[in-house]
DNA sequence: TTGAAAGCGGTACCAG
DNA sequence: CTGGTACCGCTTTCAA
């Protein structure tokens, strides 16, 4: 069933039928309301296919993702991907997955040759992102999850691991812990310029300086048994520390299980804070005091941002950058007294 | 750029570009190389709004979401979406996402209508599910995850968590335990007919019988405090429980949490069970003895069940029933001798 | 081995 | 307020 068809029932022509139901040119009562009955009859939709190469839009945004990262994914980029498609089809869009596989930026590249879709939004960027350069250069519209290097130039959504870190770390100061170490995401994606990584650690570094802390950092791997070798390490190279701040949600349980493994309790003789989905803070014992990422909103704001930007091309980039309260929950309690160990 | 720009610089028909290109129909070697070079020189890809309309294939697949519980997924569902990407980007598929809202099948409609993709996948199935059936008299291509009632007319992939459950209820007994709660996903999911839900309790109250064990169930909501009520109310009917087994991933800490605002101990006085990404059974302290749902491989078969269905509509529906065994972990330990409290 | 041209199903301009 | 029609960019039949 097409255009033509719907035409040919109402007594139209098939301009009519589109013009009814678009919108875009005043069409009498009558002949609307008898095309609507016709296409409510038949449940016509019109062909998406055709729709896109006529109008030259595809009312499709493509959803890039990271290059699967030891195959997996954060909770929080589900959440995120979830909210997405939830705000894009609020405002008549949908998503397309771009995965990437190893090389990010061929099947981007692919995505909009082919002009599969109007406009991208890309997760986990990189501070240095030849993604967005190449985005930023072909003139598309695009928006990151994160900031690059030079944030001004581009939209994006990202939250403030920086400010963050340095909550957590403040209110580890305030409860008297002086011997501080940040768990960290992968060595391998500090290296290549993980932005949440890199803007933790500079996060971590002031506000242990600030508040006169010996802070010590620990990139770690995204699975327990690093967690768990990684606190090995935290208490065999500073044995008096008393608190961990970390940014890898993936590990976390690895930390609780290497300090049980080490003997020590927590919060009593050992405190923990980071930045994690609630959900996630809330899947260990004791329940993990963190900046609650803010997942689901993240992907209403990128939609917001990104179909802002596909009705203005021309308007000026825009930006929202998060920080979420830290919300205490049961990992974090007064330094002990005497230094354990 | 199009087609025709191309045939332009080659000096032949836009015809031949596109035989050329596709390979349906034999071009002389030199042309076909000046042809080549051309596209490779100006990165050429045809249009696929274009290409779908004339074709009459979208080379798309459409991922159907769960009606978005409670507003955020689990685990299981992301590494799911990973992995099925990745396969369908193999096959020179795209996925296309679909949020479905809350009235699930109006979305799937849309996308049969406007034509937007070739085939869909489905998550999260009901034993008996409208949109299963709404598919099936479209006669549209399609893949389950899950099983619905009559699973012989339908291409699906699925985990048998009735005899993951048995199999939990099994090690459990073997270990001395005696009475056994299964926690549930929650009460509404059960009562619209949530696949895993059903077929877990089946394998429960089979396995308990077998066994002659004392076997409770409880419905629980998605949430860490509903775990921690849940088990509660467990330790409250049968305070000589001494072992659960779980289906409910993103209650797991609130379990383990109103254990150990209990007094029990995990493995000591008390054993856990359950069915979960192995990724989540290592967060928790000690780690969930599971049976580790493989994830990103139902991804892939489900792509490839869908691919195979596309090339041939006429086939038989295919399945794959998968049953991954139970990894020993920490959490699951003898019975207590005496019954605790 | 190649080219010309008729669609695919819409949109939007130009007339009336 | 409505109809006719020329595209959008590609695929595929028909003819040479």
């Amino acid at each position: 069933m097409n255009i033509g068809e719907i035409a040919q029932r109402a007594n139209v022509s098939r301009s009519t039928v589109s013009y009814a139901l678009s919108g875009k040119r005043p069409v009498s009562e009558t002949t609307r309301r008898k095309i609507q009955q016709v296409v409510d009859e038949l449940g016509y939709q019109p062909n998406a296919s055709a729709r896109a190469l006529a109008a030259g839009r595809t009312s499709t945004i493509g959803l890039v993702f990271p290059p699967a990262v030891g195959h997996h994914y954060t909770a929080m980029q589900l959440d995120f991907i979830g909210s997405l498609a939830d705000a894009a089809a609020v405002h008549e869009y949908d998503v397309l997955l771009s995965t990437a596989g190893p090389d990010s930026t061929s099947s981007l590249r692919r995505l909009l040759a082919e002009r599969r879709v109007d406009g991208a939004i890309l997760m986990e960027v990189r501070l240095a992102d030849e993604r967005v350069d190449y985005l930023l250069e072909a003139d598309f519209p695009f928006v990151t999850i994160g900031r690059t290097a030079s944030p001004d130039r581009t939209c994006w959504v990202g939250v403030d691991h920086g400010a963050l870190v340095a909550a957590c770390v403040d209110h580890l100061a305030d409860l008297g812990h002086r011997r501080i170490a940040l768990v960290n995401r992968p060595e391998r994606l500090l290296r290549i310029g993980y932005e949440s990584a890199h803007r933790g650690l500079e996060g971590f570094d002031r506000a242990v300086a600030a508040r006169g802390l010996t802070g010590r950092h620990y990139p770690c791997d995204d699975d327990a048994v690093s967690g768990q070798a990684c606190v090995e390490r935290i208490l065999d190279d500073d044995p008096a520390s008393t608190a961990i701040v970390t940014l890898n949600e993936a590990a976390l349980g690895g930390l609780y299980q290497g300090l049980a493994r080490a003997g020590r309790s927590v919060p009593g003789d050992f405190s923990i804070a980071g930045v994690a989905l609630p959900h996630w803070a809330q899947m260990v014992t004791p329940q993990l005091t963190a900046a609650d990422v803010p997942a689901a909103q993240m992907g209403r704001l990128a939609v917001d941002l990104l179909v802002a930007r596909l009705d203005d091309p021309a308007g000026p980039p825009r930006h929202h950058l998060l920080a979420p309260p830290v919300s205490l929950r049961g990992s974090t309690g007064p330094a002990p007294l005497a230094p354990s160990s």
